[in-house]
Formats: C-alpha cells, sequence, structure tokens
DNA sequence: TGTTAGCACTCGTTATGTTGGAGTGCTAAC
DNA sequence: GTTAGCACTCCAACATAACGAGTGCTAACA
C-alpha cells in the first residue's frame, strides 16, 4: 500500500490530536480538525489503511485510533527533516552562578524539567579522553599520604591512602618523581592495568608503598567507568501528569526505575554509540526502541553535551509515548546548545574579567570562578501549568 | 476517662491490626483477635470511648475504628519503654567494601528500604565540629594554584584557583606557612568570616592572593552549611505498596518531596535538635509532628549516626501513618549501631591490616572528590554581565 | 473511481438501582 | 459490668440500563 500525502496529514493529525488528549481520537474529529476538507467516513476508509499499514491500532473494537510507535516514528522524523533545520536562537540558561559541576548539572536537569514538564536526566561529564595533568602525593604522617591527581579540564581528584609501614619526605618525594613522569600527560584510559602493574614492578624497594599509590590511582579510575557513572534526575513526579503512566503499577516501575539511575547509564551509552555512529544531534527512542525494558511505555530524547576538553555527557527528557516531541526536541537543543558552549564554546569567549583565559586548560576554571556564564539573563519556563 | 489496662490492650489490638491490613477494624474482629473474650458488644463501648479519648477514629459512620495520630503515639511510647530496652545483636552489616563514602550512605539507605519495604533518607554526615588538619598550596601554574584542604576524619576538599597576578614558589611556600599556622587546628565553624577578612589585612604585600585563597576556604566552608546538605533516599517506590499514600495526588507530592531533598533536611536539623535537648536514641513524627507540611500522612522515623570524629548525620526511614513501628525502630536501631562501630568504634580500632582502614581513608577522599571541580570563586566575581 | 450519507452494530463509560455484609448505637435482660 | 439482640447506616460489589463515540459496510452520488 502507498503513502500518499492525504495519509500522511491524516497521520499527522491523528497523532498531534493524540498528543493533545491521550484519548484516542475519531474519524470525526479528524474530518474537521484538517483542512482537508473530508468527512468522517472517507477519513474512516483511510484510517483503516493506515491501521493495516501498521501506523495506527485501536485498543479496543470501535474506539478511536492511537499512534503505534512505527507511527511515532514517522512523526519524529518528519520533524527532524522539517521543523529542526531552522534551529532558533538559543534561550539563555536561567543558572545561577554556582561552584560546584554537581550543583550545576543538578540545576540544568530540573530547569529542562519545568521547562517541558517531563522527567529528565543528565548524565555527569565522563573525562575518558583527558590526560593527567599533575600528581602530588604529600605526607600527612609516618603511614599517611595524600594523593591529589589532577586531569586536564582541572578535575581533581584527591584520596588519602594509609601505609603499612613507615615513609619518608625522601620517598614521598622520589615517588612524585615518578609518578609524574611516568604518567603526565597519559589519559586516563591510557593509564590501564597492564601499565600499573608494570611500574609496581619497576619501583624495587618502595614496591609496597608505590603499589598502594597505584591501587589508589587504579581506583580513580575505575570510579570513572560506566557502571559508577552520575546521573542525575528531576521531575520524575511529572510522570503523574499523564493517566498513561500514572497508574500505580507503571508509576511503581518508573520511580523505581528512575532511581536506581543505573539503567539510564544504558541510554548514555547507546547514544554515544549512535553519535559515533555517525548519527548527530538528537537521538529519540520510542518505546522498545530504547535499551530499558521497564520504559517500554516512554519515549526518551537524548542528547550528547561537550563541555570542551574531552569532558562529555548526555542530557534527555522522559515523557510519555505521547509526548510533544517537537518541544522537547527543541528544549534539548537549546540545553545543549548552552552546555556546548558553557565553558567558552569559540564563539562565547568573552576576553572581559579577571581570570586568565588563555590557556585552555584553563578554560573550565576560570569560567566557573568567574561567573560569566554564557548569556545569563532572561530566559523562561515556556508554557508552566 | 480514665484508661484503664483493658482498654490499652484493645487500642493495641485495633492499632496492630490495622497495620497488617490497612483496614478499619470493627468490634467483632477485635472481640477474637485478643485473649480478653469480650463480646463485640462489650469492645464496641469500649472502643466508643478510645474514640471519645481521641486514640481512634471511624472514616465514616458504621465503619470500622482507624487509629489517630495520638493513638499511633500511645502505641509508639509503649513500645519505646518495653521492646526497645533489650537492644538486640547487631546484625552485621552487608555493606560491600567500597571505597566512597557516597557509595557507602548509598549502599546503606539501600539496604534498609530492601530491609523494611518502606523508602528511606540518610544525610552525609557533616563535620562542622571537625579541625582542619592541614591545608596546601601547590602551584600548576604561574597563575593558578590547587588548594587542598584536610579536614579531621581524612575530608578532602580541593580546589583549583585562577589568580590575576601570576605567583613564584617562594609565595606559594610563604603562604603555605601562613595559613596552617593560622587556620590549622580550627573547627570550620571557627573560621569564620570574620578570621578570614582580619588575616586578609595581615597578609600585606600579597593580599590579593591570600585574598583568594581565603575566598575559596569560606566557600568550603559555606558549602557545607545545612543548605547544602547531601541527602540520599532510597526506595521511594515503595510508596506504591500503601494504597493510602498511592493515588496520584499523594504520590506525586511525596515523590517530589523526596526528589526535592532539601525540605527533607528539615527532619535531620529537627532530629539533631531534639538530640541536642537530651531526647537521645530514635526519633518518631507522626503525621503533622514532623515539619515537612507535604508528608503529614506519612510517619518519619529518625536516629542520628556518629562516625567519630565529629562525623554525624541522620539516618531515616520513611512510611504510612501505619507503617510497622517496631520493625522500623529495630532495623533502625540497628543500622545506627553499625554505623556507629564502622569506622572504629573504640574496640575496633585496631589497625588489622590496610584494608580496614581503607574504608575511613578513602571515605573521606570521596568527599573530597565532589568537592574538586574547580568554580570555587577565584576572588573578583565581576559578573560577566 | 473516489466520495459521501446512512445505518446497524460494538463496546466502553456512566448512571442507577439492588443487595449483602460489616459495623455501629442503643436497649433490655442477665 | 457484660452480653444478646435489633434497627439502622453506609460502603462495596454487582447487575442493569442508557448513552455516546466510533466503526464497518453498503448503496447512492458526482
Amino acid at each position: 500500500m502507498e503513502m500518499d500525502g492525504r495519509k500522511r496529514k491524516i497521520l499527522d493529525a491523528i497523532i498531534r490530536n493524540y498528543l493533545e488528549t491521550g484519548e484516542p481520537v475519531g474519524s470525526r474529529t479528524i474530518s474537521r480538525y484538517t483542512d482537508l476538507h473530508l468527512s468522517s467516513a472517507t477519513i474512516r476508509n483511510e484510517m483503516s489503511d493506515l491501521e493495516e499499514m501498521g501506523f495506527i491500532v485501536q485498543p479496543h473494537t470501535s474506539a478511536g485510533r492511537i499512534p503505534t510507535d512505527k507511527g511515532y516514528r514517522l512523526y519524529v522524523n518528519s520533524i527532524v527533516e522539517t521543523k529542526m533545520q531552522k534551529t532558533e536562537a538559543m534561550t539563555s540558561l536561567m543558572i545561577y552562578r554556582t561552584n560546584r559541576l554537581e550543583e550545576m548539572l543538578k540545576q540544568v536537569v530540573r530547569l529542562l524539567a519545568s521547562m517541558t514538564n517531563y522527567t529528565t536526566m543528565i548524565s555527569a561529564p565522563s573525562y575518558r579522553g583527558s590526560k593527567v595533568k599533575f600528581i602530588q602525593l604529600s605526607r600527612l604522617g609516618p603511614r599517611q599520604l595524600l594523593n591529589v591527581v589532577v586531569i586536564e579540564g582541572n578535575i581533581v581528584r584527591s584520596h588519602i591512602i594509609d601505609l603499612v609501614t613507615d615513609i619518608d619526605e625522601e620517598t614521598v618525594y622520589r615517588l612524585n618523581m615518578l609518578l609524574n613522569s611516568k604518567l603526565s600527560g597519559l589519559t586516563l584510559m591510557d593509564i590501564n592495568l597492564g601499565l600499573i602493574s608494570s611500574m609496581k614492578e619497576e619501583a624495587g624497594s618502595h614496591a609496597e608503598v608505590v603499589s598502594d599509590v597505584l591501587d589508589t590511582i587504579a581506583d580513580v579510575i575505575r570510579a570513572e567507568t560506566d557502571e559508577k557513572m552520575q546521573i542525575y534526575t528531576s521531575g520524575a513526579d511529572n510522570i503523574f501528569r499523564y493517566p498513561e503512566l500514572a497508574d500505580s503499577t507503571k508509576a511503581r516501575k518508573l520511580i523505581s526505575t528512575l532511581e536506581e539511575k543505573s539503567v539510564l547509564v544504558d541510554f548514555v551509552k547507546e547514544t554515544r554509540e549512535r553519535e559515533s555512529q555517525g548519527e548527530t544531534g538528537i537521538q529519540v527512542y520510542i518505546g522498545d526502541e530504547g535499551p530499558v525494558e521497564d520504559m517500554k511505555d516512554c519515549s526518551v530524547v537524548t542528547a550528547s553535551y561537550d563541555l570542551g576538553d574531552g569532558l562529555t555527557g548526555t542530557i534527555g527528557i522522559i515523557g510519555p509515548k505521547r509526548m510533544d516531541y517537537e518541544k522537547a526536541m527543541r528544549n534539548l537543543k537549546e540545553m545543549k546548545k548552552s552546555l556546548d558552549n558553557l565553558f567558552g564554546g569559540a564563539s562565547a569567549r568573552e576576553p572581559t574579567g579577571p581570570g586568565d583565559r588563555d590557556a585552555p586548560a584553563n578554560a573550565g576554571a576560570a569560567a566557573g570562578a568567574n561567573g560569566a556564564w554564557p548569556g545569563a539573563g532572561s530566559g523562561k519556563p515556556e508554557d508552566g501549568k
């Protein structure tokens, strides 16, 4: 069967109507909703065809039609093709100046939730590609060391190491030399367990201490793997806006899934995967298309963001299948843009401000410290209600 | 009206039965449920009295009775008096050895949720009473410093500071001396803004640098105030086990409250408050008794834990009013004990090997990792716009 | 050949009884 | 003081009916 323009229009009308009401939509509604000026009978015929083609279904006999995943997919694709080309101007972020990336992420995700009235998620940026800049051991006591690792992008990780044997300042000094010469400049991915064990051998007389230190560093690396990826969510209560998700069985599963953020990592992975395969921009997972079984009644829209210095993460919107895809994608796109530019996207650098912005590695800290959020100013959640 | 033993037994029976079923309980049920061997008619008379006294109510005429907050309160008090005296042996924590305090807290709260089938919360330990142990500035570049603050209990906070003017190693060294001599040994509460500003004056030629550094430290302190207190929750989906909380309006409010963890801080504060007033052990908030308006259909059971070194926090169980108070209090008490002993209750302090000591040390580091993100103000927050 | 009007039919929703049971309060008898 | 009995209330469950939305089909029409 062929998909002609009229069928297309009718399908669009059905979906759009269903997005608004959440109720199955009948032929009569469409007959007047569209500018096609067709009688309900004709529409019925077409709907019958569309059902046969798999774009819509009846929840039960003699009810209106609702879109299938396949129908949604077509709709989303058409949005991507048409509307998304003319990207609108970025609305500026209403993010208060904060000191911590963590707070910033929470605010972003909260803002997005209040803008869209959907549940939202964001993954903390992972910096697998970033290089080790500086390692320092300090002696806190005869058997206690402070280990600080600074990574490109000015990420700092610090641990305290308790030793079994005493250690003196001299040894600490030599260890510092060894660690910096061996490890700086390498990415966290480069510092694999193989390298670490070979370094342990080289360590000679202080093998034990080195071993402890390296184990700690290995912990740092391990802590940044996918399994431990930090994910923040917001607006979980929004699912109660949509009756089809709000019945207690489904809601419970969803809440549980959102709380157990580990499964959300699958969306981050999947998004990263797709992006690496050339698909770029906004990803849409409709129902079963997503990697998470318990979210098959939902659609998820995701995008990757890039803070620079290899710090990339994923931000997403989770809603019912009848979510307002267009708005969601628009909001997400804007948010992505804001994040991409946060720490000095090439065009967004402002030469004003006290900080030394020249060194690229500086950008993150400088921007954050000086509160030079791009376009801090107006920008309202659209359509609160 | 007097509260005699029989009334007491009947009230107990009513409450216990209601805890199990969630349904209003009638006189006939009680007549057989108890070992009083009274007819339903007699029970009815007594129930009528109990209602007059305010311990139970009828949800509607000719329904059974359900406990009021006052009734619950009496019941809880009786548990405290009788059962809780013989504290049972602590069941050992099924917590995997983890490197990060954060992970540990999440596991605790998850474990407690799965044990009780209620929603649970835990506040990250605050260390307001802890002393500064060690401050270190390291020079990363001509205008960039790494600032590490170690606090008693091996909490580490590190920030990167971007300066407006260049700084040399010599100055960094002198600054280190100044900071350590002035600040170590003081608690975070002692280091108030007054002290900081007086130090700024003393700084002399490097006033600007000192100012930057001290501002950063001030930020660290500020970041540890109540408003920023970290709270973890788990088992939010458990509210759907209890129909009286699961209708979409209430559930939505609750989910929203749990997500917006900031209001949960009120429970932490309240618990701390009560403890400082001599009340000790387990706190129970029934309905309105708690500080949070949106949780008036819930009861909350809380306890403080103490990891040692002044690191104290609060752990709590959130459930319906008909929660199994006895079990909740028991579980909470055990969990509290486990936490109190975790990092070496007096007896457990022996250094039995590096493994044991790892936990506390790294726990601190984890907290440090959180604060490791750049963005502690570099001093001159001229707002970019 | 495509479009439309009309009609019978289905099915979910809502409103309206109807009934049974659980529970109460009251009273009188033990 | 306790109990049995009775009338009454009210909820929950069920059945029934009315209604409306929507469909599929057929026949008529342009």
